[in-house]
Order: structure tokens, then C-alpha cells, then sequence
DNA sequence: GATAAATGAACGAATGTTCGTTCATAATTT
DNA sequence: AAATTATGAACGAACATTCGTTCATTTATC
């Protein structure tokens, strides 16, 4: 009796093809998109090179999906900005996952080189906005609400405080990466201060 | 009697090295560093593939001259932070300043692969943060002056407000190229509410 | 004449992709 | 149920081209 449960060979195909792509995806992070190449993606995946492109029609449409992969992340950190009824509280806890998400090295090494890719590829400047316009309206609908409460009197437009905290997130999380040594190295704390500051939220426990 | 100066040739060689940059420059920001060929730059350049070599050691010279450029751009723009004795006025200058000459396409492109590239290339990664570095403790030694004259009563530290201050420019700069339709355009006039909205600047002429 | 700059061919390796063949699985026929 | 046929996954070799770099020779400058 076979340990090993039985799948039908389109799962099996289906399975295949994702490791295939979480192999691409470590690859690009390693080597950038344009240094990895199909030889090296095949062999991280434990699979033939011929085979690599019976999975995926070519380098580009592995760098688009790879570039399409943020979508889902998104949905879990938007879900705090919808279920929690307190503006300033859905505010707190959106910063810090997502700060805390787009500080990985993986998540930095990656979104740089998706903007470097958005550049001259539009289908991937296509997805990279997207997600970005996705977050950026969330974002600022809570920050409406803080606003009509008067828990935020600093907003003064909602959809441009939105693109600041944004910035101010990214911006901190490239610092991670890019800047490890400096005069005031980001963290969850100081962007949240930062964050507060430019809402003129005022500051509960610390 | 030629109408051309003479130029010893160790003039003319630099003038012709130069020369060589500036296209290696042009074809970085349209193809980025490793989808340009040292064969696309020596056409660019109009010299040969051989005596690209003869003036560069290699590509990776070429990627790191390049990374370096930035440096004495960034003279000018903190030149106003230094000569201006009002720490508001010379905020917004540099403001004005920085972001004009961040936002532009070519800025923006190469900024990017620069940082893309720093994420993987040692001494890339060196000039990139010490450039960042060099403009962040000039724009906190200003915002420290605003700090004690009260005339920006939101700056809680200097130099984590420089550092959010950077974020906020580079991140609208970043956005004019990556997300040009968007419910929150980044122009001069944006920007600055939303650094004046972090400091407690009063805002001024409208 | 000596040195430096410039050239274009050549080198060996690497690239993205295709190809002919084989094998495993699924579908159909007997 | 067994045999046959069809399908597509998988492979490794091959293809055509491109890559970064070097080199022997030529040309230009001092």
C-alpha cells in the first residue's frame, strides 16, 4: 500500500508547475530577472530545461506571473482595514503588517526589481499599479473615516495621505535593505511615529 | 589656422572617455545595466567594442562609474540648504529642488536600477548609501535649525524626520513614472503640503 | 621612432528556445 | 477487464544567436 496519496496527473502537472515557479521566484530574488537564466530556473526546480518550457512559454511569462504574485498578499493585509471598526486601530495594525511584510529582505530584493522590470515591460508595470492603486484606495478609505471622526485632523486629502503613508512605509523598508547603516535606521516604532505625525494622530500607549 | 582648439591628447582622451559614459549612461537607463550589451554601448558611443576596453576596464567598471555620478548632483541641491539662513525657506527650496530633479523619467529609471543593482553589487551599494546618507544629515541639520527656532513644531527628531522627509520625495517621484494615472498624482504642490503636514509647518503662500 | 589609441576578427562561454524521442497516464475500443 | 490508441509531460541534445572579453594589427599622436 502506497504511502503516497495518488493524484491525478493534472494536479500533479498543476503541482509541478507551482514549485516550478517558487523556483523561478527564488532565483529572481537571488540573480535579478535579467541575471537568472532558464538553465539556472530549471535546475533550482530539479527539472529538465525543455521541460521548463512545457510549464511556462518563455522567461517573460515567468517574470509577469512572478510579477502578478503580490495580488494575493495584498487581500490579507487589506482584511484588517475592512474588519475593524476603529479608523486609528485598522490604521495601526495595516502599518505594521505591512511594514512588517515589506520589510523582509526577499519582499525589498523583489519589489526593486519588479519596478526595474515595470519600467520597460508594461504588463508588469500593468500588475505592479494595480496592486498599488488597490492598496493606495483602501488606504484611503479608513483614512476618510479617521478624518469624519476628527481622529485625524492632519488629513487633509484623503487619497494624498494615503500615497504619503505609503511612501513613508516603502520608503522605510527599502532603508532596511539598502541603507543598513545610518542615523536612524527604520523600524515598526519610527514609522509609526512618522505616520502619526503626518496625520496628527495623537499618540496612545507607546 | 584651424578653427578648433588643440587639445593634447590626454584631453582628448578623457573628453572621448566621458563621451563613452554619458552613451553608457543613455543605454543603462533604456535597457537597464544587464540587458545592455558592451556592443549596444560601443555603437551608442560610436567607438569600437575593443577600444571601449581600452577606456574601461569592463562592464562592471562601467556599472559602478555610473552609480557613482550621482554625488555631484547632489552638491547643488544641498548648496541651498547651507546659503539660505531661513531653515523654512531653505526646506522648501530644497524641496523644490530635489523633487524636481527626482522626478524626472531618467531619474527615476536609474534610481531604480541603481538600487536594484546595489541589492547585489557591493561597491554600488556603497556609493548609493553614502549618497543617501551625505543629503539625509544635510536635510536633518536644517530641520534641526527649524526645530529650534519653533517654526516647525512636528519635528520630534531631526534625523528620523529627514530620513521620512527623503521617503516621502523619492516615493512621489518614484510614483510620477510607476503609477502615472492615480487618484493621487505626486506634483511640487502635493509634496509639499505633505511635508509641511509632517513637520507642523504652517503653510505659507498658497 | 616610440607610444597610445583604435580597429575588427576571434575566442569560448552563455543565452533563450526548439526539436526528436521516450515514457507515463488517460481515454477509448474490444 | 484487457488491449489499444491518444495525449502530454519530460528529457537531453541541438540550434542560432549573443555575450563579455581578448588579441594581433593598424592608425594616430607625440
Amino acid at each position: 500500500m502506497s504511502t503516497k496519496q495518488k493524484l491525478p496527473r493534472s494536479d500533479k502537472t498543476e503541482l509541478r508547475r507551482l514549485h516550478i515557479l517558487d523556483a523561478a521566484l527564488t532565483c529572481f530574488i537571488q540573480q535579478g530577472f535579467h541575471q537568472t537564466s532558464m538553465r539556472d530556473i530549471a535546475m533550482a526546480a530539479g527539472v529538465s530545461l525543455g521541460n521548463l518550457y512545457n510549464h511556462f512559454s518563455g522567461k517573460e511569462a515567468l517574470i509577469i506571473e512572478i510579477a502578478a504574485l503580490e495580488a494575493a498578499e495584498l487581500q490579507l493585509l487589506i482584511e484588517g482595514l475592512r474588519t475593524e471598526p476603529d479608523a486609528i486601530a485598522a490604521l495601526d495594525v495595516f502599518v505594521r503588517r505591512y511594514l512588517a511584510n515589506s520589510m523582509q529582505q526577499e519582499t525589498v530584493v523583489l519589489t526593486i526589481e519588479v519596478m526595474a522590470e515595470a519600467v520597460r515591460n508594461p504588463p508588469v508595470a500593468q500588475h505592479f499599479a494595480e496592486n498599488r492603486r488597490y492598496l493606495a484606495a483602501a488606504l484611503a478609505h479608513v483614512l476618510q473615516r479617521a478624518a469624519d471622526t476628527g481622529s485625524a485632523p492632519g488629513i487633509w486629502q484623503a487619497a494624498e495621505a494615503a500615497e504619503a503613508v505609503l511612501d513613508i512605509i516603502e520608503g522605510a523598508a527599502f532603508r532596511t535593505v539598502l541603507l543598513p547603516a545610518t542615523a536612524a535606521p527604520a523600524t515598526v516604532e519610527t514609522v509609526l511615529r512618522t505616520v502619526q505625525a503626518l496625520l496628527g494622530v495623537r499618540s496612545r500607549h507607546a
